[in-house]
DNA sequence: CGCGGGTCATAAGCGGCGGCTATGACCTGA
DNA sequence: TCAGGTCATAGCCGCCGCTTATGACCCGCG
């Protein structure tokens, strides 16, 4: 530690990290080549960018930009950092996304119902591609239970359903999109994440785990898997109201818990949670797109559903590194 | 549209999109189960916490909350917005924990010198998981093309380097951390987009490019690639200062580019830009952890270097989806 | 050679937003 | 019934980022 610096481990990120306004100026400049220009473009004068730059600059404690006569250009350091603010602002765009959507309601061109993992991991990037490539698209978002989706798909309340689970209404149509598995997930320091065999399914459901709330999909899928297997549903060490706070007490070492691999993907890349293999416990589950029988999508609907398949492609890339 | 909104599509994301400290507070409220108790965590009062909520739900148009005297707890769409909200704080995570180790420089434990690719895409998530780990790390990063790098370690100016690229100074051992590869690739519009056949790599070369500046390890690999087919090195259609400058134009249509595929990752999921698969070129290259020849890497360094290994294995997880 | 057009920086004034303290209303459990 | 927890309202204040106006600097052009 060099003294004067982290003060407060942990506490108060907003205090540390530049404002998300202040990242937009970064990118702006670095993409312009000028402070002036850069300003013009979001809106503001050129002194306030300078400025704003100038504090940025003393807060990181870097030199980002080498100014001159012709413009300004990034300095290495402020190119590696550019590229983080992308990052940030790239899931500032995914929660606009999100957040226009939910907020629309009524009298949106496109009206889409998602149980709550889609709306949460998977939607808001949909949402921005859609919006990159139909700009004009307005779409509205009522998140819930995979159950209530498909009522809302049935009652013409929604255009387009995505909903995860097993059985599809007769009353709609569905093409399954993606693929999901629940993983039991333990802090690093948690026994679990040293063993190299597989947990047996017996221990698991014997140990009390982190769990959302009754009714949630998720905890359906992991009581019917274990009793399919013959043993007792899963016991709760705490019931907690969202996924997010599940994760946060497994990070924290509160337990094990059990989530979809698609809510654990950056805690597991990170090392924050380690996934403990189970034996003969099937937990995989489909996600659907649902739609009323007979009625093809169309329109945004069917754009939107088209962007939904192709990450298979973009998943392909990834996965050839 | 529904006639107020959208008033400035594209532009000033930061006036749309909430403060990092309301996206805070909204997952501590979400941890913690009360605004009050959230704002003890942030070090603010209880009333700033109380109307920092209610104006992020003004801004949002969404109740997030369900108040009542027990506590406050998440609606439906509270939840689905706090997980937006942790995906953008976990983004500031890794930009701070960049951010830190790029003002350490001087007297810090462990000196890092990175190639750009990997200080702008792997490094912040390392070190984040470092600093879980082992809180009482202190880093310093130089970022840097390899060459440098490579002059850093063997001076003992760094502890610890990572390099893309062909080939490693004697005077360093290496192990391989992951492989990389080089793709082109065009905004959706573009003709090339479109192609089922790979390109022909003598097209390629043909073509003139967006391309990062001279002596950049991206635009040596791929020289090299290109003269190893037998043809003349790329043609810059225009050279750019910064990697992000580069997807910023490619995703604009200026032309093709040619990048990490870690850089466009993003990207490619969110269908702004678009691979085009190239014949006969071998664009892949090895990403290397280097130190001083004989030196094993110890203490800080060797838990870092512990950290970028396992990600094969997150890596294996999301693979299986 | 001096003049416009571009760059960035400095100076001074101002408005808003987020923070604080103090207080009150409300419910719950002892 | 009272103590302790919840959240909300009111009034004040300081900071931070915005604005406009100006100046210094460099380039290229007539």
């Amino acid at each position: 530690m060099t003294g004067s610096e982290q003060r407060d481990p942990g506490g108060a990120l907003s205090r540390r990290v530049p404002d998300l306004g202040a990242m937009e100026l970064l990118m702006a400049v670095a993409r312009l080549g000028s402070l002036g220009r850069a300003a013009r473009e979001l809106g503001i004068s050129q002194p306030a960018a300078s400025g704003r730059m100038r504090a940025l600059e003393r807060q990181l404690g870097v030199a980002l930009v080498r100014r001159s006569t012709g413009g300004s250009a990034l300095t290495e350091e402020g190119a590696v950092v550019t590229e983080w603010a992308r990052r940030v602002l790239e899931a500032a765009a995914d929660f606009d996304a999100g957040a226009r959507a939910l907020r629309g309601r009524r009298d949106s061109r496109l009206r889409v119902a998602a149980s709550m993992t889609v709306a949460e991991y998977l939607l808001p990037g949909w949402l921005t591609a859609l919006h990159a490539r139909h700009p004009g698209t307005a779409v509205s978002l009522a998140a819930g239970n995979s159950v209530v989706v498909a009522q809302q798909v049935a009652a013409g309340e929604a255009d387009l359903g995505f909903v995860e689970g097993l059985d599809v209404p007769a009353a709609l149509d569905a093409a399954v999109i993606g693929r999901d598995r629940l993983l039991v997930v333990v802090a690093p320091g948690h026994p679990w994440a040293a063993r190299r065999r597989p947990l047996p399914a017996a221990e698991l459901a014997a140990t009390p785990l982190l769990l959302r709330e009754e009714g949630s999909g998720t905890r359906q899928v992991l009581d019917a898997a274990l009793t399919a297997h013959g043993g007792p549903p899963a016991v709760p060490l705490l019931e907690l109201a969202s996924t997010t706070a599940v994760k946060s007490a497994a990070v924290g070492g509160a337990g094990p818990a059990v989530l979809s691999e698609l809510a654990v993907a950056d805690e597991l890349s990170a090392h924050r949670l380690a996934a403990v293999p189970v034996a003969g416990l099937d937990l995989r589950r489909a996600l659907r797109a649902v739609w009323p029988a007979g009625h093809r999508p169309a329109g945004p609907a069917r754009d939107l559903l088209a962007l939904t398949r192709p990450a298979a492609g973009a998943k392909a890339a990834l996965r050839s590194m």
